[in-house]
DNA sequence: ACCGTATTCAGCGCG
DNA sequence: TGAATACGGT
């Protein structure tokens, strides 16, 4: 009704070339934005725009790849338009989208509608036990490194006969030593799709086998999504980015939205050669460059230029600002992170002190989640409130999931993981050889799991009665939980399964702080239901709308929470906390007052980027995208000792140091950040009296001299390796040395080890014997 | 089936 | 160092 009310006035609020990027509504459309360039605002006035010229809600998509960053879009659309039209937008993560348009659509693939959605640590349970099953070494098969290789495999769209029938993929694998690799892909495939679930990467590589191969879907969608919006552009992986060209393939209208220089999730498939190729893909392309930065000073600003243009592949951009000059960049040295903490805590209070801040205008940034510990302690002891982001979010509790499977499981039996969980938890008395039993007899019928646990009275998998009796039991408890899914609303049943399923109960009688933590997450999990119960429902398929009544189901929670890992449930805004995370988590935040720590070689940045250009390229774009997270003032700090993985280590100052301009750093650069004199340094570590201390250097120089027998200098060269040398090692045994780099304490040696593989070893800790 | 002890292994982490 | 898991004894 009010579609053309403050169209002028809105797009007042933006700058030219923002407004120049939200009107051009038609085409194929790259927004490229700078940090802190207003990239969110440009994308939320888009939406809003095209609701006033008479778009309708239902014809726009917008992708993001966070639940966070949709809610928040959304929420200002709402602002701007008013909450009618802004509801049935269609936005949300690449994800969720998907996963709700492979409910309707699933079938297709043969899949239900009440599909599971296995998480990460579901698929590494089950990557696992393939791995135990085929009777393979699960050194050599690493769990993680078959779960990296599928699903890199699966977000590249590389199904399980391509990956098979790939030579150059069989020839990485054999010479990996881990020929087994496309097996197990396929065995994972076959166990996913007898458990009716589908991992995350599944959610998009189905999503585009739906539009590939069934021309009347891709159509129908091509229509339903006349507008498309896609942010963070430069983190789509292959899978999205196809999925993306399919739906927009039709008209083009188009809108990516990026920055090259924060593409930082490259380690997960992430290509940044999508956001480099969409001038060559859509010919007809517009581009609007944001490069006004309104969130730092001019200082923060040029220091951030100035390390960037050190990457070659780029798309080139003047970020510039009219704010203030602003402090300089202060760069902290301490000899030990213990001290490093002191020092970045003693400056927060003197800041504090100095200029009367409140501790939420300052964050403290790390490459890596250890480092936060002695952080955490400095705070602690000057009474520094802080809050830590990330580790363990709520929905990765064990607890948690414990009770989430027991609902997964009611809505999809077949959910083998749900049922690994939770069968014997509360104990009743079903243990690892009934178990065995169970899996043997379903293999032996091809069923799943739950099918032969069901069918106990005509097959005869060889239990005695208690032990059926006991099966049955269950069986029968998770079908009349799954009798009520209808009928009960999403809070009352859940209730009753925590209840009637014995482990609230379980919870209730562990009275350690461990206990009782863990029977307050299950509250809040039930207090997050009832709200969910008592929300309306938002953004519906038209499939979807004749159906449903009005009470809110538990299979429609499940919907929902599978996709939610934010620990932003409830954002506790109101209580005055200093913030500590890591880079990649500080994305798209910003802070007054930012403490990047931990600034050096082999940390960040990390040991292993060193060796592929492209890598290093990507620290690089995190060291950026953490200096442009601070408005006010920027503090950099490092530690010449660290401790890492229990050992004191030595440490050499980051070479993005040496990159920030002088002009901008507060006191001249001493010498102490280059290597000659860091090692004089080496002394004063051995001279310490306290006895405690004396045994860790012990430790940590025997390691050291255990290479050479001198008394170690730290510069020790390592010269009598020479590539083709049989080597010992600790772990892996005997190999070879197939290539040395580097010098000094980096020097660096690629071993292969028979049944192992290459492995890249540090001499400075590889405790290699030289056998000829 | 369960519990205490030994051993192992460390990156960043959206859905 | 310390969390997570494997193992081995009861």
């Amino acid at each position: 009704m009010h579609k053309n009310f403050g169209v002028a006035n809105f797009l007042k609020q933006l700058n030219e070339v923002q407004q120049q990027a939200v009107m051009q509504t038609e085409g194929p459309v790259m927004v490229i934005a700078g940090a802190g360039s207003g990239k969110t605002r440009v994308l939320t006035y888009r939406v809003a725009y095209l609701l006033t010229k008479g778009a309708d809600p239902f014809n726009i998509l917008a992708l993001t790849f966070t639940n966070k960053a949709a809610r928040e879009m959304k929420e200002r659309i709402i602002k701007l338009i008013g909450s009618t039209e802004g509801k049935n937008v269609w936005m949300g993560t690449f994800h969720s989208i998907f996963a709700r348009i492979l409910r309707v659509e699933g079938h297709h693939l043969g899949y239900p509608q009440n599909y599971s959605i296995y998480d990460t640590d579901d698929s590494k349970r089950l990557i696992k036990s393939i791995i135990k099953e085929q009777n393979l070494n699960d050194k050599v098969y690493a769990p993680n490194y078959v779960l990296g290789r599928i699903s890199g495999a699966k977000s590249g769209l590389v199904s399980v006969a391509e990956y098979n029938q790939n030579p150059e993929v069989k020839a990485s694998d054999e010479s990996a030593g881990k020929p087994k690799i496309g097996e197990l892909y396929k065995i994972y495939q076959g166990r996913l799709k007898k458990a009716q679930a589908m991992d995350f990467d599944d959610l998009l590589f189905n999503m585009y086998i739906l539009l590939r191969d069934f021309p009347d879907l891709l159509y129908k969608y091509q229509q339903r999504f006349k507008y498309i919006l896609v942010d963070e552009y430069q983190d789509t992986n292959h899978a999205q980015y196809m999925i993306v060209k399919k739906l927009a393939a039709n008209n083009e209208n188009l809108c990516i939205v990026g920055d090259d220089a924060q593409s930082i999730y490259g380690f997960r498939g992430a290509n940044i050669q999508n956001i480099l190729n969409f001038r060559s893909d859509y010919p007809d392309h517009k581009v609007f460059k944001l490069e006004q930065n309104y969130r730092s000073t001019k200082t923060i600003v040029g220091a951030a230029n100035g390390i960037i243009v050190n990457n070659k592949n780029q798309i080139f951009k003047e970020i510039w600002t009219e704010n203030e000059e602003g402090n300089k960049i202060n760069i902290l040295k301490a000899s030990s992170d213990n001290e490093e903490g002191g020092m970045v805590a003693n400056s927060i209070f003197e800041h504090k002190m100095n200029f009367q801040l409140k501790n939420n205008e300052f964050a403290v940034l790390y490459r890596t989640n250890a480092q936060s510990r002695s952080i955490e302690e400095a705070l602690r002891r000057r009474n520094i409130p802080y809050r830590i982001f990330g580790g363990l979010s709520f929905y990765n509790r064990k607890e948690v999931k414990d009770l989430l499977a027991y609902f997964r499981l009611v809505i999809n039996h077949k959910d083998e993981e749900a049922l690994m969980r939770v069968i014997n938890y509360p104990a009743r008395g079903i243990g690892k050889t009934t178990l065995e039993k169970l899996i043997v007899e379903a293999d032996r019928v091809n069923k799943s799991v739950w099918e032969a646990a069901e069918k106990l009275e005509v097959s005869n998998p060889g239990l005695n009665a208690g032990t059926r009796r006991k099966i049955i039991e269950f069986t029968t408890m998770i079908k009349s939980f799954k009798a009520q899914v209808g009928k009960k609303n999403a809070y009352d049943l859940a209730k009753h399964i925590a209840t009637s399923s014995g482990l609230l109960r379980q919870l209730y009688e562990d009275k350690s702080p461990e206990g009782v933590s863990r029977f307050e997450n299950i509250e809040e999990l039930l207090n997050a239901i009832k709200e969910f119960t008592e929300q309306e429902r938002t953004l519906q398929t038209e499939e979807e709308t004749e159906e449903k009544n009005s009470i809110r189901t538990l299979d429609e929670f499940l919907q929902e929470v599978a996709l939610l890992t934010d620990q932003d449930k409830n954002d506790k805004n109101s209580t005055d906390y200093v913030s500590l995370m890591t880079i990649h988590m500080a994305k798209g935040l910003e802070f007054p007052y930012v403490f990047l720590v931990g600034l050096e070689e082999n940390l960040f940045p990390s040991i292993q980027s060193l060796s592929a250009r492209a890598d290093l390229e990507e620290e690089r774009r995190l060291f950026y995208v953490a200096l442009t997270r601070a408005m006010k003032k920027i503090t950099l700090s490092y530690a010449e000792t660290r401790y890492k993985w229990g050992n004191l280590t030595i440490c050499e100052p980051s070479r993005f140091l040496e990159e920030v301009d002088e002009k901008y750093i507060e006191a001249p650069r001493k010498a102490s950040i280059h290597k000659s004199d860091f090692f004089e340094s080496g002394p004063k570590i051995r001279t310490t009296s306290s006895g405690d201390k004396e045994k860790v250097k012990r430790k940590n120089f025997r390691r050291v001299s255990s290479v050479s027998p001198e008394p170690s200098h730290g510069g020790m060269d390592h010269s009598e390796l020479q590539t083709g040398m049989e080597v010992e090692h600790r772990k892996f045994g005997r190999g070879k040395i197939v290539h040395l780099e580097g010098d000094g304490a980096n020097k660096k040696a690629t071993v292969f080890f028979k049944g192992v593989g290459n492995k890249q070893l540090l001499l400075k800790f590889a405790k290699l014997k030289v056998l000829k």
